[in-house]
DNA sequence: GGCAAGACTCGTACGGTGTACGAATTCATT
DNA sequence: AATGAATTCGTACACCGTACGAGTCTTGCC
């Protein structure tokens, strides 16, 4: 049996398969996202993960201490942010840090459940120091600064957390609407401003952030 | 026949035994609370419910579709709301009812992570609909009153969330506060104001809901 | 060359999970 | 006593995360 990769170099490392050029922490996050996206926080299984990279399952361990820890690398890994450094209208920065966080859960929606679970890392740190930069060039006050950011960050991730769960299937909203109705007067007011039909996600978010961004500005 | 003592509800045991007084959703419901406060989300199992109902594991499945089922059950079980029914300062009516809302969340935290990514029971809708009620009696628009829900809904998750799953282990955030010294000036506003130190939860709860609440009140 | 010492891979096995299936039991009526 | 419906539950299956230790490859030193 001849080896089927280069003898002359590394074995496994520089092999005639380009498709499996070794195992790294950064591949197997790149692959659980992958995963992740594609069939949600249930589809990432040790199997899964070490089949799609062409290894054994156990071989994934030499490089991650537990599942939990490819849940932190694929969390982290969705989460870097790359956005203008220059500060300049503190308030349309901070509402950009935040929907551009929001934008980039929501295209990874199990992130969103995910974040609240697992420790910060270091590119959510990296949001949370740009915030609090912006919130500081803003005027407010030191003492403020941390309650400002806790706001922001609840307000955020309720809003995305509730908007990934609830949001794709407009059928059970519809559904569950329905359900108020046959229960008849059990909850006129919900049912009849059709709470659960309103689908401009968006545009809530905006409009609550603006509420929000009111108060915490340094009043004068 | 001896007479039926008015037992009628099915055991299938002599009397003698007041504990296990046959499978009933209701039950189910609290054991499975029980379990759940005890040991967290993932302290809930199939096997270890049956075993505190004193049944078979497969029984429990004639009153109840699946394992999601169970935790919808337990979900609205804790979710149910007694609160004053009277109407008088909209505004305290709505803080209370969201202080609440959050406090009995943090009482169950599991409840917290789990309210996102169920529909929505009975108890949390009646919830919402007082919700609604109060803003409607606060004068808020019609057209707004979904968006003010919305607001409102999406930062009492994201607060409790937060908390539930950040808050118990001080010492988490004390090690993560720490990493970030280590790190030196990758990010030092966040170092400097100590944000993961940061423990009044409490109290930036209720600085951020008026922030939100300011905003929603009808301007004039 | 030889060879030892890491670095890395991975097959097997164990104890756990949710639940499909169908047989067994008990109940309410006759 | 007999019947049919309501309810219980033992067994089995597929799948999960991962502990363990035996393998293989790479590198550095003689």
């Amino acid at each position: 049996m001849a080896d089927k990769q280069g003898k002359a170099r590394g074995g496994r490392e520089q092999g005639a398969e380009p498709n499996e050029p070794g195992l790294t922490r950064e591949r197997i996050a790149a692959t659980a996202v992958v995963m992740l996206d594609a069939n949600g926080l249930n589809g990432l299984t040790m199997r899964g993960l070490a089949e799609a990279l062409g290894s054994g399952v156990m071989s994934l361990y030499w490089h991650v201490q537990n599942k939990d820890d490819v849940f932190d690398l694929a969390l982290d890994t969705v989460l870097e942010y790359r956005g203008p450094t220059a500060l300049q209208d503190w308030r349309g920065d901070i509402v950009h840090v935040l929907e551009d966080w929001r934008a980039t859960m929501l295209r990874h929606p199990w992130s969103a459940s995910l974040l609240p679970r697992r420790a910060l890392g270091p590119n959510i740190l990296v949001r949370l120091e740009r915030l609090s930069k912006c919130l500081a060039a803003g005027g407010v006050a030191d003492g403020e600064v941390n309650a400002a950011i806790w706001s922001l960050w609840n307000y955020v991730m309720g809003a995305t957390v509730t908007r990934a769960s609830f949001g794709p299937s407009n059928e059970d909203r519809a559904a569950s609407q329905q359900r108020l109705a046959e229960l008849g007067a059990l909850y006129p007011s919900i049912e009849r401003s059709r709470l659960l039909l309103d689908d401009d996600w968006d545009g809530t978010f905006r409009r609550g952030l603006d509420f929000l961004l009111d108060g915490i500005a340094p009043k004068r």
